[in-house]
DNA sequence: TTGTGTTTTATTGCCTCC
DNA sequence: GGAGGCAATAAAACACAA
């Protein structure tokens, strides 16, 4: 015994008769749908409403507790048909478990919901209305607290599960729209590229006359040049506000969308701004105007080396996203 | 009828609270 | 230290297919 405490002290096996009472009989009739039981279980708890059609068995306890008037129930056997000769084998044997009627586990359901803890007042009552021992209104209670418990821990799954499966479809949603417009940053890019190789050579002397002669700094090779292009892009880029750049640069509602390439991007990467200023003009000015966030034209553009832009291992251009697409792909389940 | 899975009733041991 | 709650579990009762 757990504690020292003594469970079920009635139904000890063997001759156990003085501390069971058998009320035996059969009443017929009475709380046999569930309107009787609402009643009863509505319009107070004595007497007791449970007046069951069969036989009941009650303990010493609840007897005494009822009276006569009242008329505890179990379910066990049916002395009418099996007759004295199982009445006493029955009332020899081991007590064995019973199971409640449906009637006393309406009212138990009744009971319980209205309120799931049970107080000792309220214990000994129901006991009393249902010809049960407080014990057995407590074991039930507990094992219905387990049951609901149980349900509660499913439904709170499912909960769980539906929610997860909404987050990961929109999930879903926007990675298929992320690899979408990357494909398109792709496709522009290499555009851009095969534009920039063509206008190398024809633009070129065009773009000098524009431009300091100090600062014509040939273009030396396809490679190099490509870096440029990129790099200028990403300066392009970053001169906007991040969360501007985020909603607008690929948004084809965006005033700066046009012809399904982004205005910034095209004046960025036009070859005419190709060149990077010498060395010795950067300087202080460069750390101004990044740190002022403000649009510089982009021949003052500072040495892209030099800046905390990287572009991601994947990319070697991805127009100045590469802090916020790790972001992303490090956005996973 | 029987084997098997599920549900219900009850026990046990541990824990917390007063 | 006792009362009561809970988790784990046993075992009886029940449902049901083969």
């Amino acid at each position: 015994m757990a504690g020292g405490r003594m469970y079920n002290q009635n139904s000890s096996s063997g001759g156990g008769t003085s501390s069971l009472s058998f009320l035996i009989q059969s009443q017929k009739g009475s709380c046999s749908n569930s309107q009787n039981l609402d009643a009863s279980f509505l319009s107070g708890p004595s007497p007791s409403p449970f007046l069951g059609p069969r036989s009941m068995v009650s303990f010493e306890d609840v007897h005494l507790a009822n009276g006569s008037n009242n008329r505890p129930f179990f379910r066990p056997f049916d002395r009418d048909e099996n007759g004295d000769e199982d009445f006493d084998e029955y009332f020899h044997q081991p007590e064995k478990k019973r199971r409640l009627t449906v009637d006393q586990v309406q009212f138990l359901e009744k009971s319980f919901e209205v309120e799931n803890k049970l107080e000792p007042e309220r214990k000994i009552q129901l006991a009393k209305d249902l010809g049960l021992q407080p014990r057995q209104v407590a074991i039930w209670f507990q094992n219905r607290r387990a049951r609901w418990k149980t349900k509660q821990l499913e439904k709170d799954y499912d909960v769980l599960q539906n929610s997860y499966n909404s987050l990961k479809a929109d999930y879903d949603n926007l990675f298929k729209e992320k690899e979408k417009l990357k494909a398109e940053v792709l496709k522009l890019t290499d555009k851009l590229q095969v534009k920039e190789k063509e206008s190398k050579n024809t633009e070129l002397p065009v773009v000098n006359k524009q431009e300091p002669p100090q600062i014509s700094e040939p273009v030396a090779d396809s490679a190099a040049s490509e870096g440029k292009v990129c790099k200028a892009s990403v300066v392009a880029c970053k001169q906007e506000d991040i969360s501007s750049a985020k909603s607008d640069i690929f948004d084809s509602d965006s005033p700066n969308y046009t012809d399904g390439v982004h205005s910034s991007l095209l004046e960025t990467c036009d070859s005419s701004y190709v060149f990077e200023p010498e060395q010795s003009d950067l300087s202080q000015d460069e750390d101004d105007s990044l740190s002022k966030n403000v649009l510089l034209p982009p021949y003052v553009f500072p040495k892209l080396e030099e800046t905390e832009y990287s572009d991601p291992p994947t990319n070697s251009c991805n127009f100045g996203f590469p802090i916020e697409d790790h972001a992303f792909w490090s956005w996973s389940f």
